[in-house]
DNA sequence: AAAATCGGTTCATTATTTGAACCGTTGTTG
DNA sequence: CAACAACGGTTCAAATAATGAACCGATTTT
C-alpha cells in the first residue's frame, strides 16, 4: 500500500457518525505507526483535507473537499442523474431505496431516498462506508465485480455487525454463488437488526459493475409478493440507470433475469 | 514536498473550467515526472478520488469527493452556516458576494452570492482556486495571513490574468502594506477585466485569519459612494461572520476600521 | 504522587518513491 | 505511405523520503 492510499484511508474512517477522530484513535483503527499517522494527517492539513478541532486538537474533514465535490457534481453531475431514478423506485415501492458505488475495496452511498409512507423507517447513513460482506449491494459487488476484490473481502476476518452478519468465508461464498446464479443478492440482517435488503447490479462501460441499486425494508413489511415486487422493480430500474449512466447490463445477467419470470 | 502533499495538489488541479486532465497535461501543469504523475493518479484511481474517462483515458475527479463533502457538510455545515450572511449581504448591496477559505497556499470560494439586479453582472467560478495576487481577497491574505504565505508567493513569478495584474513583487509588497493600512483591500481588474473588488479579513479561533469576504462590482456600476457603502457592509458582515465561526476580528483592525469612519 | 494517556518529536534504518529511457499504439504530416 | 510525433503506460537502478521505536512534556486518572 502506497503513502498516498494510507494517507487517503485515513480520510475514509470518517463518517457522520464519526465525525472527529484523535490521533491516538487514528492510530487503532488504521493499524499504523502513531508518528506515521500524525504526519500524515499534518500533510492532509496543510492542504485542508483536514483541519483540527482547536479545543480538543481532534482532526476532521477540512474545507478542500467542498470544492472537489462542487466541482464533480458541476461537470459531472452523476448524483443528479441518479437521484431522479431512484427517487422514482422509492416512491413506487414506499421504502428506502439507495443506489452505492464501488470505490476502491470499500462501497459508498451516492443518493439515498425514502418516501416515508409507513409508520417504521429504515435508518440509512448517506455518508457512512458500507460493508461488503453484511449487506446485498456489498453481495451484488462480490459477486459480479474482480475475481481480487472477492479473495481480498475472504482473506480478511468478516466483522459481525447485527449478531445474523455473515462470518464465515465459506458461507459468503456460498452467498454469492447463490448471487451470481439469482442475479441478484439479498440480505437478512446481515448489517441492521430488523432490516431486509435486495440489490442489484449497475454497470457502466465496458461491461464494468460500477455499483449497486438496493431497496432497504423493515422485516416486518417482508413478505413473499413485496420481494418478487422488489426485485422487479429493481431489476428493470438498474437496466434503466446503467443505461443512463452510458453502460448496459451485461446479457448474462439479462438473459438470467428473464429466465426467472 | 511529501508524497501526499504532490497528490493532493494533482487534485487541486481540477477546475469546473477544466474538469478533466490528461497524463501528458497532467505533466505539464504540475511539472513533475510524468512515472510520477502517473503512479500517483493510479492511486487517486484506485482509491475513488479520480476515475478515468474510458474514451480519452483522461483523468475526471471520482465519487470519494462527494462522500467526504457530505461527511463534513453534515457534521460541520460551515457552508451553510455562512450562507445566511453572504445571502443577505448579496440583497442589501445588490451586488455578488463571495466568502473564501485560506487552504494551504490557495484560496478556495466556499460560497457565492449574486442576486440579479443589474443589467451586467460578474462572472463567478464557485469551484475555481483564486490567485492570491490577484484578486481583493487575495491580498487580503497576504496582509493578514503568515508570513511565510506572503514570502511564498513573492518569490514565484507572478501571473498576469487580465494584463492589469500586478506582476512586480515590489508593487505587490506596496499594495500589502497598503492594505495593511486600510484593514480591508481593493483590487481593480486584477483577475478579470472590467471588475472592481474589495475585500475584509475573516477571523476564526485565535486570532487566525481562515478567510475573506468580498464584493465583486463591474467597473461600470463602480463610484466613491459605492465603494464606501460597500466597505461599511464588508466591516459589519466579516466581524458578524468571524463570530458566527468562532472568532473574531482582532481588536488592532476593529481600530483602523473606527478611525476610517 | 505514581502511572497512564494524550499530542507531538527525533533520528538512524529501511523501504518506497523517483525519473531517464523505453514500449506499443494512435493519429498526423511531408 | 513511411516517417514522425504524441499519447498513455512500464521498467529498474539510484536516491530520496517514509518509517517506527523511543522519547518528551503536558494532562488526566488512579
Amino acid at each position: 500500500m502506497g503513502t498516498i492510499t494510507k494517507a487517503l484511508k485515513l480520510l475514509n474512517e470518517f463518517t457522520s457518525a464519526r465525525p472527529e477522530i484523535g490521533l491516538s484513535e487514528f492510530k487503532m483503527i488504521s493499524k499504523q505507526d502513531k508518528a506515521t499517522v500524525y504526519r500524515h494527517l499534518i500533510e492532509l492539513r496543510e492542504n485542508g483535507f483536514v483541519e483540527q478541532n482547536s479545543n480538543t486538537k481532534n482532526y476532521r474533514l477540512g474545507p478542500a473537499v467542498l470544492r472537489l465535490a462542487s466541482v464533480r457534481e458541476r461537470t459531472f453531475p452523476m448524483r443528479e442523474a441518479v437521484s431522479k431514478w431512484v427517487d422514482d423506485l422509492s416512491r413506487q415501492l414506499g421504502e428506502l431505496v439507495h443506489l452505492s458505488l464501488l470505490q476502491g475495496d470499500a462501497m459508498s452511498p451516492l443518493y439515498c431516498a425514502d418516501i416515508q409512507v409507513h409508520g417504521t423507517r429504515v435508518y440509512f447513513d448517506e455518508a457512512e462506508l458500507l460493508p461488503m460482506h453484511a449487506t446485498s449491494s456489498g453481495l451484488v459487488l462480490l459477486a459480479f465485480g474482480s475475481e481480487n476484490l472477492l479473495q481480498s473481502v475472504l482473506s480478511k476476518p468478516l466483522k459481525n455487525y447485527s449478531g445474523l452478519t455473515i462470518t464465515n468465508p465459506d458461507v459468503l461464498q456460498d452467498v454469492v454463488t447463490t448471487t451470481r446464479r439469482n442475479g441478484y443478492a439479498f440480505c437478512d440482517q446481515g448489517y441492521e437488526k430488523e432490516v431486509f435488503s435486495i440489490a442489484t447490479p449497475i454497470y457502466g462501460k465496458e461491461q464494468k459493475i460500477i455499483g449497486t441499486l438496493a431497496v432497504a425494508v423493515p422485516i416486518s413489511r417482508q413478505s413473499e409478493d413485496k420481494i418478487s415486487e422488489i426485485v422487479d422493480a429493481l431489476k428493470s430500474s438498474s437496466m434503466q440507470v446503467s443505461i443512463a449512466l452510458g453502460g448496459a447490463i451485461p446479457v448474462e445477467i439479462e438473459r438470467i433475469w428473464e429466465n426467472a419470470r
